[in-house]
RNA sequence: GCCGAAAUAGCGUAAUUGGUAGCGCAAUUGACUUGUAAUCAAUGGGUUGGGGGUUCGAGUCCCUCUUUCGGCACCA
C-alpha cells in the first residue's frame, strides 16, 4: 500500500486537507479547539477538542460536505509569519495553540497559514488552494488522548486520507477493503482456525483442529532449526512465586498487568507473564566452566498476561500466549557472535516463510525515564553500544528507537504491519546485563575466577499465536503444502464407480503421512471442485474412469486450472518435493 | 483502562413509529450418478449475548454485566 508520508506531494496535499476538515469542524462546531494535525502514513488525521460534543457516524458525513463546499468556493492557502507575541494574540482563545506557541524555541520563525475565514497555526508547506483537496474520504474517528497521555483529557481524532484523483482514492479505498479480507481474524473462523468464548474469557484463544496442525508444524520446524543450533529445550511451570518476579525485577514493573497472585497457606503465586526467571534457574541448577558457555535453553512456553481490554485482538494480542522463547548464556566476548546467529535464524525463518515485509527496529531506552528503566547508565551504555556495534557488523538495515527498550536492557525487534491495525513485534533479541546480575549467576573463567554471564533473550517467532496471526494475513489463508491443515483433497468422479479407487489412493497418502480428505458425497464434480477451490486445499485430486483403468493420478494445483495426470510414484514425488522447498 | 460503535440459527444478514422473528449458504432427508467454481425438492434449526427495568406488548426503549469491532493509551 502507497504510504502517504513518505510521498512528498500526498504529504502536503494530506496536510493541507487536514486544514480543510479543521475549517468544516469550525464551521459545524464554532466552539472547537484544535490541537494538532499531522500527516502519517495513512493519510492525515486532526485532534480536536469539541467540548461535550462526541462525533456520531453521520456528522462525519456531515463534516465531508461540508469540506466539499469550502473545497469548491476555492480559496488561496496563504502563508504569513508572525512574532511569538502576535501568535500568542492571534491564537489567545485556543488553550491548545497557546501551549504549542509557547513550547516553539524563541529563535523559530512562527508561521500560520490562513484560507477564507480559517487561520491554522503551522509549519507548513500548504498546496496553493483548497481546491486540489478534492478527492478526500474521512474514514474513521476515535478519541485520543491529549498529548497522548493517559492521564490528560480526550480530545475527538479524525482520520482521513486525499489523494489528486477520484481513481487514486477509489484505489486506494478498495486496498483498504481488501485489507481487511485477510484479517486473520476473518480467515480464522472460516477456516476454522481457532475460537473464543465468552465463557472462556476475552483474549484466551482456542486452537481448534486446524490451528492446531498448522501450530504443530511450526513447533517441529522451529524446534528442529534450534535443535541444530545447540539449543536445549526444556519444560517449567506456568505458574512461580511472586518473590521468584520479585527477584527479577518484573514484578515491581508489571505486576499491575499480570493475573492477581493466588494466595495458598503462606505463598503467593503468579500465573507466569515470561520465562526468563525459570530459565535463570535453570541455568543456576549447575556449576559452570566458561568452556560450557555458550548456554542456550529453549521452551515453548505458555505465559498470561492480563492485557488492557482494549488491547485483545484475535491471536495477535491476546491473554494467554506460547513464547518460541529462549535464553543465551554467554560471555561478553560471545555476544557479537551469538547475536549474529540469533539475526540469521531470523532471517533464515522468513525466507522460508516467504515474510517479506518487516523493518529491524533498535530499541534503545529513554535517558530521562528513571522509572521504567533499572537505574544504572554505565551498564545501558555497555549494553546500548555493544548492541549498536553488532548491528553495524552485520550490515542489516534498522532504526533506533527511543523508549523501546526492555527494563532491564536494549532490544532488536523484528517489526510488521497486520492487515488492521498499527504495527506490531514478532521475532526479538534482546540483551541483559541484569537479570544474571539479580540471580547471582556466574561461570568460573580460566583464571579459575567467577564472573557474570551475559543473557541473550530470544523468541524467533515470538509468539505462536501472533506468528500464525500474521501468516494467515501473508499467505491469505492460502497456506504452502507442508502448513496446509488439509494438504490433498480426493474427489472422485462417480462414487459408485471410483469410490474404492479413491479411497485406496486415499489410503497410499496417509500411509506416506500427508493429510488427505476424500470428498465422497454424491455431488457433482463441479460443485466439490468449487469448494475445494474454496477451502484453498494446496491440491485436489480427481479419479474418474481414466485413472482407475490406467492406474493413475490427476491433480490440480490451487491457483491453476491445469489439471495434470501421473503416475502414483510421480504425484509422491511431486509431494515431497514441494514439502522440502516449502512451497 | 479511555472515547465511540455493535451483538439476531453453524456462517452471512433482514425485520416501518414498540405489535406473529424472515432470507441465503451450510446441515438433515429423498430423487439424480455426475470429468474440473453451485442439480432439484422437502425438512429441522432462534429464550434475538446474560441479568434487570418500562409497557397490555420489547430484537427494537432504559439500566447493568459480558463479548466483539474502530481508534487512543499500554505491550516484559
Amino acid at each position: 500500500m502507497i504510504n502517504i508520508k513518505e510521498n512528498e506531494d500526498l504529504s502536503v496535499l494530506n496536510h493541507s486537507c487536514a486544514h480543510l476538515l479543521a475549517q468544516a469542524v469550525k464551521h459545524l462546531y464554532p466552539e472547537a479547539k484544535f490541537w494538532v494535525g499531522p500527516v502519517i502514513n495513512e493519510g492525515f488525521y486532526y485532534d480536536m477538542d469539541l467540548g461535550d460534543i462526541t462525533l456520531k457516524e453521520e456528522d462525519l458525513e456531515k463534516i465531508e460536505k461540508e469540506m466539499k463546499k469550502i473545497s469548491k468556493d476555492g480559496k488561496r492557502i496563504v502563508r504569513h509569519e508572525i512574532s511569538k507575541e502576535e501568535a500568542l494574540d492571534m491564537f489567545k482563545d485556543d488553550p491548545y495553540k497557546i501551549d504549542l506557541i509557547e513550547n516553539m524555541p524563541d529563535e523559530e520563525v512562527i508561521s500560520c497559514y490562513t484560507q477564507g475565514d480559517f487561520t491554522d497555526l503551522c509549519r507548513g508547506p500548504h498546496v496553493e488552494t483548497v481546491k486540489e483537496c478534492k478527492y478526500f474520504k474521512l474514514l474513521k474517528f476515535s478519541g485520543s488522548y491529549y498529548k497522548g497521555d493517559a492521564n490528560n483529557k480526550v480530545l475527538q481524532r479524525i482520520y482521513g486520507v486525499c489523494f489528486r484523483t477520484e481513481e487514486e482514492l477509489k484505489e486506494y479505498l478498495n486496498e483498504l477493503e481488501e485489507m481487511k479480507q485477510r484479517d486473520h481474524r476473518k480467515i480464522g473462523k472460516e477456516q476454522d482456525i481457532f475460537m473464543n468464548h465468552e465463557l472462556v474469557g476475552a483474549g484466551m484463544p482456542l486452537w481448534l483442529p486446524n490451528g492446531a496442525i498448522i501450530r504443530k508444524q511450526l513447533e517441529n520446524y522451529i524446534y528442529e532449526k534450534e535443535q541444530k543450533m545447540g539449543y536445549q529445550h526444556v519444560y517449567t511451570p506456568c505458574v512461580g512465586t511472586v518473590n521468584l518476579y520479585k527477584t527479577s525485577g518484573h514484578w515491581d514493573h508489571y505486576k499491575e498487568d499480570m493475573f492477581p497472585s493466588m494466595k495458598i497457606d503462606e505463598e503467593e503465586f503468579v500465573l507466569r507473564p515470561m520465562n526468563c526467571p525459570h530459565h535463570m534457574l535453570v541455568y543456576k541448577n549447575k556449576l559452570h566452566s566458561y568452556r560450557d558457555l555458550p548456554i542456550r535453553i529453549g521452551e515453548f512456553a505458555t505465559d498470561f498476561r492480563y492485557e488492557a481490554s482494549g488491547a485483545v485482538k484475535g491471536l495477535e494480542r491476546v491473554r494467554s500466549m506460547c513464547q518460541n522463547d529462549a535464553h543465551l548464556f554467554v560471555t561478553p566476548e560471545q555476544i557479537g557472535e551469538e547475536f549474529k546467529k540469533v539475526v540469521d535464524l531470523i532471517l533464515a525463518v522468513y525466507q522460508d516463510f516467504g515474510i517479506k515485509n518487516y523493518k529491524f527496529r533498535l530499541s534503545l531506552r529513554d535517558p530521562e525515564d528513571k522509572t521504567k528503566y533499572f537505574d544504572d547508565d554505565e551498564m545501558w551504555n555497555q549494553a546500548e553500544n555493544k548492541l549498536r556495534e553488532v548491528l553495524n557488523s552485520l550490515n542489516i538495515p534498522y532504526f533506533e528507537a527511543i523508549g523501546e527498550a526492555a527494563f532491564y536492557g536494549p532490544k532488536l525487534d523484528v517489526e510488521v504491519k497486520p492487515a488492521v491495525g498499527p504495527e506490531v513485534t514478532l521475532s526479538t533479541c534482546q540483551l541483559d546485563f541484569l537479570l544474571p546480575r539479580r540471580f547471582e549467576l556466574n561461570y568460573i573463567d580460566q583464571n579459575g575466577e567467577k564472573q557474570t554471564p551475559v543473557v541473550i533473550h530470544r523468541a524467533i517467532f515470538g509468539t505462536f499465536d501472533r506468528f500464525t496471526a500474521f501468516l494467515i494475513e501473508e499467505t491469505k489463508g492460502i497456506y504452502p503444502l507442508w502448513l496446509a491443515p488439509t494438504q490433498v483433497n480426493i474427489i472422485p468422479v462417480n462414487m459408485e464407480y471410483h469410490e474404492e479407487y479413491a479411497k485406496a489412493i486415499e489410503n497410499l497418502l496417509k500411509e506416506n503421512g500427508y493429510r488427505v480428505s476424500l470428498d465422497a458425497r454424491n455431488e457433482k464434480l463441479s460443485y466439490k471442485m468449487r469448494e475445494s477451490v474454496m477451502k484453498k486445499i494446496p491440491v485436489t485430486i480427481i479419479l474418474g474412469q481414466r485413472e482407475v483403468d490406467e492406474n493413475l493420478i490427476s491433480y490440480r494445483e490451487f491457483g491453476s486450472e491445469e489439471t495434470i495426470t501421473v503416475t502414483k510414484e510421480e504425484f509422491l514425488n511431486y509431494l515431497k518435493n514441494r514439502i522440502e522447498k516449502k512451497n
